[in-house]
Formats: structure tokens, sequence, C-alpha cells
DNA sequence: ATGACCAAAGCATTTGGA
């Protein structure tokens, strides 16, 4: 089955390349963010129209999640758990569907680098961490898929001394990845192509895209019943072609059936 | 160092994005 995350940037506006993308790829389930719409605009029915039934938490103007699926998707919780009277944004969603847990999130940027949104990063990103240790140890097949706002290592951006103190690649914030990572998670995309140079992000500024100035924000952690199940992954990065794209493109992974793997 | 391009809100221009 094929599982993918695109950070829409605008789920309405940009319906038709959505709509496009998805009858192109043929996704079991996909992972949005930055639908940018309250909850009441979600596109539901033209979703239901195009196959797929849906969870979603949106919000006024910023944020917003959801996870569409082929089959019956149960929502297990719309926020990460805990008390922070700052944590009002739409970021989190996490649904059941396909036998698996599903997790779909959206970091905050964290930009300007050193200040209370950075702080405001690493808040989050700490939540997330103690979450995921839980659903590490539930015993369930659980990925947590999204935009992370953070590229990794040096082989996620294109120029990585521009990128020194910047939120998306400080070094607070790369530690707190890779911390994540070390409670057991796969990076598949990264497992996948260990050495290559792999983008998921095109600015839309300066010609990002024709210059292939990319960065690698949107990733796929799978706990270890899942990364034994990888088979297959990749970005449609034409899609950031198209008329009115997203400046991230579609990133996507295939899992064997669960009674295939070993 | 700056600005370049987008969407949303709301109807001019600001704000956030990464």
């Amino acid at each position: 089955m094929k599982i993918a995350t695109y950070n829409i940037n605008g789920i309405n506006g940009r319906l038709p390349v959505l709509l496009r993308w998805l009858a192109e790829a043929e996704p079991d389930v996909v992972c949005l963010q930055e639908l940018k719409a309250e909850s009441a605009r979600f596109p539901e029915h033209a979703l239901l129209k195009a196959g797929y039934q849906a969870i979603w938490k949106g919000e006024k103007s910023w944020n917003g999640v959801a996870i569409l699926s082929k089959d019956a998707i149960r929502e297990l919780r719309d926020d990460l758990p805990g008390e922070d009277e700052s944590f009002t944004h739409s970021r989190y969603i996490e649904g059941f569907t396909f036998g698996m847990v599903i997790a779909c999130l959206y970091l905050p940027n964290g930009n300007p680098y050193p200040g209370p949104k950075f702080a405001y990063k690493l808040r989050w990103f700490s939540r997330l961490t103690a979450h995921a240790n839980t659903l590490m140890n539930t015993g369930l097949p659980v990925m947590l898929v999204g935009d992370y706002n953070v590229m990794p290592t040096e082989l996620d951006t294109y120029k990585p001394e521009k990128y020194v103190n910047n939120a998306l690649f400080r070094k607070e914030i790369r530690a707190a990845y890779a911390d994540l990572v070390s409670q057991g998670w796969t990076d598949a995309i990264r497992k996948l192509y260990p050495d290559e140079r792999i983008y998921t992000f095109w600015d839309y500024f300066r010609n990002a895209y024709g210059r292939d100035a990319g960065l690698r924000l949107d990733h796929f952690l799978l706990n270890p019943l899942l990364g034994g199940r990888l088979s297959s992954g990749g970005v449609d990065k034409h899609v950031r072609g198209w008329e009115k794209s997203s400046d991230h493109a579609p990133v996507w992974i295939e899992l064997a059936d669960a009674d295939q793997a070993q």
C-alpha cells in the first residue's frame, strides 16, 4: 500500500492540483498539512467523490492538518497530549486506518532564530517526542508523517552554510530530530536513499525549483513493525512544477502487506 | 543584508511562510 504526505499550502486554493495528483498517484492514505482553512471549509465532498474518507482539523488562515484514506479511518486524537496555553494551533491529528496508527503533523517553522517562535518550536518538538515514545510502546504499527520543518542533515539542503542559523537547521532542532529518531524510528526516505540529495520543498522565490535549490522537510518515521515492510518511496517532484502548485511536493512510500513482511 | 513569490483576510495592505 502507498502512503503519502503533502504540504498543500491552502487546500481550497489548490484543490484542482490535489485532485489531479490523487488521480495520478493513487495513494491509499495521504497526510496533508497547511490546509489554511477553517474546519467547516474542508472540501469533504470533493474528496469523498475522489474516493477518500477523511479526518481533519483546520483553523482560520493558518496551519491545519488532515488524513485522507481509501479505507475507513477513525480519529484517535486531534492534538498532542499535555498542557501548554500556547498550543492552540491545528498542527497534529492522529488516526487509525489500514491497521496502523498514522500521526499527521505540521511542526512550527520556528523562524526567526533566536526568539519566541524558535522556543515554541522546541517546546512543540519535545511534546511530540514524548508522545512518540508512548506510541512506540503500544505494540501497534505506527508512523509519524508530515512536515517537520527540519532538515535532518547537511545532505538535506542545497546549501547547508546558508542555513546554520535558520530554525529549520539549527543544531538544537537537528538534535531534537536525532533524539526522536533514536527511540527506534526509521526515516523511510533516508533509509531508501542513504546518500542522495532529495528535496521535498522549493521556495517560490528566486526560481528555486528551476535551480533545484531545495530542502528536505517532509518525513516518514516508521516504527520497527512498519520499517520491515518498507518497499519503496520517492518524491513526486514534477508536481511542484505544475501551475498553482504548493511550494512542497508530495512524498510517498510503499509498504508490503503485513503477511508478506519478515 | 535584502528581496524575490504565494495564500488568506477582506477589499488595501498586512501577515506568515521557510
